[in-house]
DNA sequence: TTGCTTGTTGGTCGCACACTCAATAGCATC
DNA sequence: GATGCTATTGAGTGTGCGACCAACAAGCAA
């Protein structure tokens, strides 16, 4: 008797079982892509049936959506915490911009790119990028102002300071699934930290020289 | 007799069948996006059958791939013409913005966004998206450097400020898709001018003010 | 007009997808 | 240990996709 697959079913609550397969979402959503979410993929992932991913997701596209909201979720924590605390907002931005622009965030720059262009198709899909984007947006407005009140930053209008930063991190995550060319400028990889300086109000190099402790 | 259906075979010559297919796979790919480009719909869309698609591209990806660089092509044309005469750089880079930025060109956005996440998984797309991106860039990098042969414009390294410039206008792109927030701060669609005007040293406004004779 | 090249058809195959629903069985409760 | 609720299965439906290929016929050349 074949021993290594899963036939005994195995009884969860709804509420953790929702739970494990929105997660099982979200790790295929950030290693293969948002379109690789099937109801047979996810399934196969946590060894039960496809009709019981319906039975958790009538359609498909809300679990798509939620795979994204919660890896965004995730990611901002990760990236800008809402409590921040032990560190001056100058740290924080200098943390931020270096991880957003490494290479370990490249899955994070392609599930952006991925969420944006799918949202054409899925309605449920581009609420929930509008609602990331306001969340990120927020919490980037928040750490400048807290830096402007506390004479780090100088800036006339924060809103439009983090918007000209994040557009600048979105222009360049739209590279990320091309083929880099080697002789590219090193001042483009700079360019996040360059303009945060900029429109902050901050010395040319301010933000390159802070150490990032991980 | 059914009279609207064609069953009349014409026979054209493998170059201009050919050609229609592109432009026909090409026309889809702006309005509808590059995975709507299956054989059955541009069969339908030429009233032929689609095994005959097959036959001029036996794999779909590649259709795909030249549907997408025969727009680009038709737009980098339009937009960056590679002889430019009767008008100063200043005046070709007011316009080339100001249409990159205007409603009329988001078809042409949401294909850049669109080419660039499904690269991801169709290295046929990849490679041609990385042939534009140079020809775009190669394009601007020249309008610029004559701008700045004849005093109109002022940067060290053309490539760099090509490059600045068009990261803001992928960035703004990306969002091509979304909820357009109402309360969206009015400097953010000058971006890609004050941007430009920044880099090349150009005066507040400069572009701005230029005339664009369409 | 006849013949022949080859552009075009029509049919088929296998696969992957989302979605449905009656039947089954895990497990908390008593 | 028996019972009942419901989480889970298994089987099936219909759609759309790319790819393949033998047979057909359009239109040029002889």
């Amino acid at each position: 008797m074949p021993s290594s697959i899963q036939n005994k079913r195995i009884r969860k609550s709804p509420a953790s079982r929702r739970a494990e397969i929105v997660a099982a979402a979200s790790v295929v959503a950030l290693a293969e892509g948002l379109e690789r979410i099937t109801l047979r993929r996810i399934a196969d992932e946590l060894s039960v049936r496809p009709g019981l991913i319906s039975h958790y997701f009538p359609a498909v596209e809300d679990l798509v959506a939620e795979a994204y909201g919660s890896a965004a979720d995730a990611e901002i924590e990760e990236l800008l915490p809402a409590g921040r605390a032990g560190a001056t907002p100058t740290e924080h931005l200098a943390r931020f911009l270096r991880r957003a622009a490494g290479e370990a965030y490249d899955d994070v720059s392609r599930l952006w790119l991925n969420a944006r262009h799918l949202s054409r198709y899925r309605p449920a899909l581009r609420e929930r990028v509008a609602e990331q984007e306001n969340a990120w947006r927020d919490r980037l407005v928040a750490l400048i102002r807290d830096g402007v009140a506390i004479g780090e930053f100088r800036t006339e209008d924060p809103l439009v300071s983090a918007i000209q930063i994040m557009v600048v991190l979105d222009g360049l995550g739209m590279l990320v699934n091309g083929i880099s060319p080697a002789e590219d400028p090193p001042e483009i990889k700079r360019l996040p930290l360059t303009t945060a300086e900029r429109v902050l109000g901050l010395p040319v190099g301010a933000l390159s020289a802070v150490e990032v402790t991980d």
